[in-house]
DNA sequence: TCTCCGTTATGACATTTGTCACTGCCGCGT
DNA sequence: ACGCGGCAGTGACAAATGTCATAACGGAGA
């Protein structure tokens, strides 16, 4: 009884890859290809696998919106998520999304391939260190406003550009950055933003 | 004949992948395969590759620094750099590192394979799109300093623990900083920073 | 109902940042 | 010998940033 797999990554050479080394193992039949996010649905229908493995970063739709939309869609499809980047909050939104696997591409092949089997069995897989940094970290402080102000700032525009685009006014912005500073111990703007993104709070 | 290949990436996985895309193809072998970049020099002595394909993101070394090495400790095997990023400043000093190809990872399975063939015909070979961008990028209007400045102050901190970390002056490090922003026609120290980022100027 | 929290906002304030002018030193090329 | 450009610094100034107190409104929960 073979597995049949669809493969979600941005980069056609790692998908290829990917494809190539998963089709070495004589259970597992790779079904489907797909090299945005929002093809991942479309191609789950047509082809109706039995684990979907998606990367997190994809054009048009990431893969953890993409596990969503397929976990609604065809919730017989088990999704593991494999991604370039443990970083903590990727794996609490990932399970949210319905994901029942969460394998970084750091791991050793057998790894992925052990993975899948086990998720086919009813089991979740989790990489027990990131699962531990996650707790860790534990639930973001920001409130979805102050969140929403520092992902504005990333671009690197000013107080005024920031709420020129989220229509608020400057003293409110200002405010939302000190708040957001405090709560993530940080000296200053840039300070909080690297702390808030490897803590995955953004 | 075939053709023998060292294999460099981080990723486990990843570079388990490619081993076995390229072990499909009957004219390649993959003869090493490290994932870190102070273990390429090694293991291409070891293995005496015809041609080295490297990540650019390593630990120990990073693979533009790891073509070098290998350039000068074994000239014979022609270094091909395979990275994720197609940003421009890579491109640049990867030539200079005597790399002779440079694909990146969105590229489909059958540019990896003609690459490499092409290489050990003694072609150089470069994605064309990169090429055109680098050329536009330029060279870096940047001085040492000016780098150096922007670079500690990616971390977060103010100017006095930039001064402190280079052991310059405030005052100097706040004119390096105005200079830095304006060549990179920024608004601030961010702006600058994203902008030079992009352009492989750090 | 009353209180807490998040959102939005204002004004005042100190600090930091960015800009500019100007100086001196050193090394390189003509 | 001279000028140019990079490096390092000072001082002054305007603008942006970060902090704090304070306040109004609405929703959620005790």
């Amino acid at each position: 009884m073979t597995i049949r797999l669809l493969l979600a990554d941005d980069q056609a050479l790692v998908r290829d890859a990917l494809a190539a080394l998963l089709g070495l193992e004589a259970d597992f039949e790779v079904v489907a290809s797909v090299g945005r996010g929002d093809e991942v649905a479309a191609a789950a229908i047509a082809c109706s696998p039995d684990v979907a493995l998606l990367d997190i970063e994809m054009p048009g739709l990431d893969g953890l919106a993409a596990a969503s939309v397929l976990a609604s869609q065809l919730p017989e499809c088990r999704t593991v998520i494999l991604t370039t980047f443990g970083r903590a909050g990727y794996l609490r939104r990932a399970m949210e999304a319905g994901a029942v696997g969460f394998v970084v591409k750091d791991a050793p092949a057998e790894v992925l391939a052990d993975a899948i089997r086990r998720v086919m069995k009813g089991e979740r897989v989790i990489d027990p260190t990131l699962a531990a940094e996650t707790l860790a970290a534990g639930d973001s402080p920001l409130t979805a406003r102050e969140r929403d102000v520092l992902i504005a700032a990333r671009s690197g525009g000013s107080v005024a550009d920031i709420a020129a685009r989220l229509y608020l006014s400057e003293g409110t912005v200002r405010n939302y950055l000190s708040y957001a500073i405090s709560k993530t111990d940080a000296r200053n703007r840039m300070d909080a933003l690297r702390v808030a993104d490897e803590r995955g709070w953004l």
